[in-house]
DNA sequence: ATACGATGTTTTGTCGACAAAATTATGCAT
DNA sequence: ATGCATAATTTTGTCGACAAAACATCGTAT
């Protein structure tokens, strides 16, 4: 691992920047899917150029998080019931594999990262407000992190971004439904079992956790879903 | 299946022809690994102005295929054993499930092409001259989609769509070693052993002969790349 | 000689303007 | 009214120019 020379984090450029914020309104569903991205639109909301934004869709579009057709321009993903339902299995898949190597390649190392990122997701509460749920940025952060912790061990840079894929994927989605899942699920008890099953060295119980874990979520979308699907 | 409506393939816009250039330049080596890629010069070699230069880059970039320095420009991925062996890795594991997945959902929609596909590989010569190495363009293709054919039937978009990149990925690593492979292995053998395992329905020795058929290749670009790993 | 700082050159990132394509609106014939 | 060709408008894609940042060069002081 080699540490990268610090490049001028004073300046990110206003590509970089763009796409982050559109990434993350996209994500979060603030843009709907289906929606098209009018250049203009974007430009004046986001206050920037035409080159930057550009630049930005075009990451997306490569990433398949807005669509691209040519003199056409640019649209926000659909979001379907079927994707869903294929990105909550192979998901599953994809992790339980992810996690068997990483079970192969138990280090005290791994392990104390899981209980660390365990530990910080514990102690930070799911919603910011007490009343109606309201997104907690810092949880996101340390979901994120507990989940790609878990994933990490397995020592494969390429099955670990594709995990991350999955995660951000599922992350829309959760986005999408939101709202009204919050309070219906005791997410902490949840992740606590699969820590458990982790810690405790039991593969297949862990494996079996966190698909109901992500069924579970796509279960909710699914009753939110009724008629949202955007017409062509 | 929806069949798009025709949108104007007369004129691709400059920016995806660009970007289907570039990466077909990337992929075959033509720019080496760690090359830095200068604005005129990629402007004045593809004819190009800056504008879509730019997008396909960074669409190159979220894919990887390039990296992206702010304010520093891009320059082609690296192309390191230690990646070359994750990806070796990944792909046997991600490709098993996905071949596992595949003859779970069996069905003679999916033999009949794969039967299709293997027909015309093996009807097509892997080099187009007589003598050294020449790359037969028609060979590539069908090759690539063999790998998909047998790969689809796990009827997972997402999967198939790792798989595919993980294939992409595999390629340059081939044509970065190349040449010397050519003659040294009967690939179409190996290619028919892998048909008549799945045909026969013998998912284990069809993932073994995978492995092995995914092995030889990585040995092969080991032998070669002796030293050629650039500095930074 | 070597390290450091100032100066000049190259390279990148961004903007505004223009041309081409698509989309919407309009008018005309049936 | 309805369908179709045509015109007006919007929207996208591309270019050239400019400003800012990174990089290379050179001179100076220790």
């Amino acid at each position: 691992m080699q540490t990268d020379a610090p490049p001028d984090v004073s300046t990110p450029t206003l590509a970089r920047t763009t796409y982050d914020r559109l990434r993350a309104d996209v994500l979060s569903g603030r843009w709907q899917p289906g929606r098209k991205l009018l250049m203009h639109e974007l430009r004046e909301h986001y206050q920037v150029g035409a080159s930057p934004l550009r630049e930005a869709l075009n990451r997306l579009a490569s990433e398949e998080w807005v669509v691209h057709s040519d003199q056409r321009g640019f649209s926000v993903a659909q979001a379907t019931q079927a994707q869903l339902d294929d990105l909550v299995s192979t998901r599953i898949a994809v992790e339980s594999l992810a996690l068997a190597q990483a079970f192969e390649n138990r280090s005290p190392a791994w392990e104390e990262k899981v209980v660390l990122a365990f530990h910080r997701l514990s102690r930070t509460p799911r919603s910011v407000g007490d009343g109606d749920y309201e997104e907690n940025p810092e949880w996101e952060r340390l979901h994120r992190a507990f989940h790609v912790a878990l994933l990490e061990g397995c020592g494969s840079p390429l099955l670990l971004g594709f995990c991350e894929q999955l995660y951000d994927q599922a992350y829309r989605y959760r986005q999408l439904a939101a709202r009204k899942a919050y309070k219906r699920r005791n997410e902490l008890d949840e992740h606590r079992a699969i820590f458990d099953a982790v810690l405790g060295g039991r593969l297949e119980e862990a494996q079996r956790l966190m698909a109901a874990h992500y069924r579970r979520t796509a279960g909710i979308f699914f009753e939110e879903s009724r008629g949202a699907a955007s017409p062509p």
